[in-house]
DNA sequence: GCGGCGCATGAACCCGGGTTCAGCCGCCGA
DNA sequence: TCGGCGGCTGAACCCGGGTTCATGCGCCGC
């Protein structure tokens, strides 16, 4: 729905310059240094507030009923999660120690309300967000656990050297056994 | 991102609603019948336009590079297509006979630009489209075959009955023989 | 009515991923 | 230095879904 402009700063990266503008404004920007390992958010938990990530790696990820773990997406070095929904079906933990700013969904939505650039600016977010979903989803339908890692391989090659094995394989949607496979297979040929 | 108003109008019906009186009002509002089966969109042959669906049933779809189709989602009665990628990873078909508006897809950004009460719509519409969007990779990564169909059942029971067995298995991801053996053993226990 | 065609189903076999157990290795703390 | 622990990997077995072939059924046109 928007003109896909080519621009020289991604969508994500430019609503975050906003907000960090107008949270520093309002004297809300209060970076939080969070050790690898912190459960940011937990699933099921609702929260009166949106995530900023300013360094750092966090994943976000579901809990089956069963106990098991699968990896919904990461948040790589900055960007905004728990904007999704308001039941936050997901949980939220860093993977590296990082920096995170807490900011009230309230605040955020009034500032959009008054911003016409930050509304655009949210927009766009949105909408690239609602781009790399789509894609998602289709690696989920069509392709295999295997032809997802050599995407992934391909795509996000930096992310991988980041990451655990049990981490990414929790991500392709397979267990970290499975993932073993995989990779031996690649080497083997 | 927004708040969580309890609407009597659900977001695609609202937006579609004001869609539809600025495009009469453009003398842009030509209903199109579909018959049954027509192919509305090729996957990879971007189109200037946006779809609205006035009435009856469109799939959107995936073609694997291996020939094998899967579907993305389901467009019921009445609801918007292909705003959500510039380069048209999917397709479009009709299952049903169909009554479809085009409307340029420059002609819509205008009246986003113009229109405040419209922009909201929209963004209302979007959050919307990305919570079911988010609740499907939820499920492709977390439950089985057999699972989402259980949810389907529950979920879209009305859906279930105008689709094909081959599309609702196409749908959850797996081929029509295997979605043959998932109702069996929900029948025989 | 009859023949054909497409969709749904059953059956047999294959393969990829899940599960479990065991061994290995590197890290860290006592 | 040594022991323990967690992450990664290999091996064996199970199961769900894919593939293929065959049957059955309903629909439509001749």
């Amino acid at each position: 729905m928007n003109p896909g402009s080519a621009a020289e700063e991604s969508a994500p990266e430019a609503l975050l310059r906003q907000i960090r503008i107008k949270a520093r404004a309002d004297e809300l920007w209060h970076l939080r240094d969070c050790p690898a390992g912190t459960q940011v958010l937990v699933q099921g938990v609702a929260t009166p507030d949106l995530f900023v990530l300013q360094g750092g790696l966090v994943k976000l990820d579901y809990l089956t009923p069963d106990g098991r773990e699968r990896i919904k997406s990461f948040i790589v070095d900055r960007g905004l999660f728990a904007i999704e929904d308001a039941d936050l079906s997901f949980g939220a933990r860093t993977l590296e120690p990082s920096q995170i700013v807490r900011l009230p969904i309230g605040w955020a939505r009034a500032q959009l309300a008054q911003d016409m650039v930050l509304r655009q600016a949210y927009a766009d977010f949105t909408d690239w967000l609602r781009l790399r979903k789509a894609r998602r989803e289709q690696l989920l339908l069509c392709a295999s656990a295997e032809e997802r890692y050599r995407l992934l391989c391909e795509h996000e090659p930096g992310l991988i050297r980041r990451l655990s094995q049990g981490d990414i394989a929790r991500y392709l949607g397979i267990t970290p056994v499975a993932f073993s496979r995989i990779k031996r297979r690649l080497r083997g040929g």
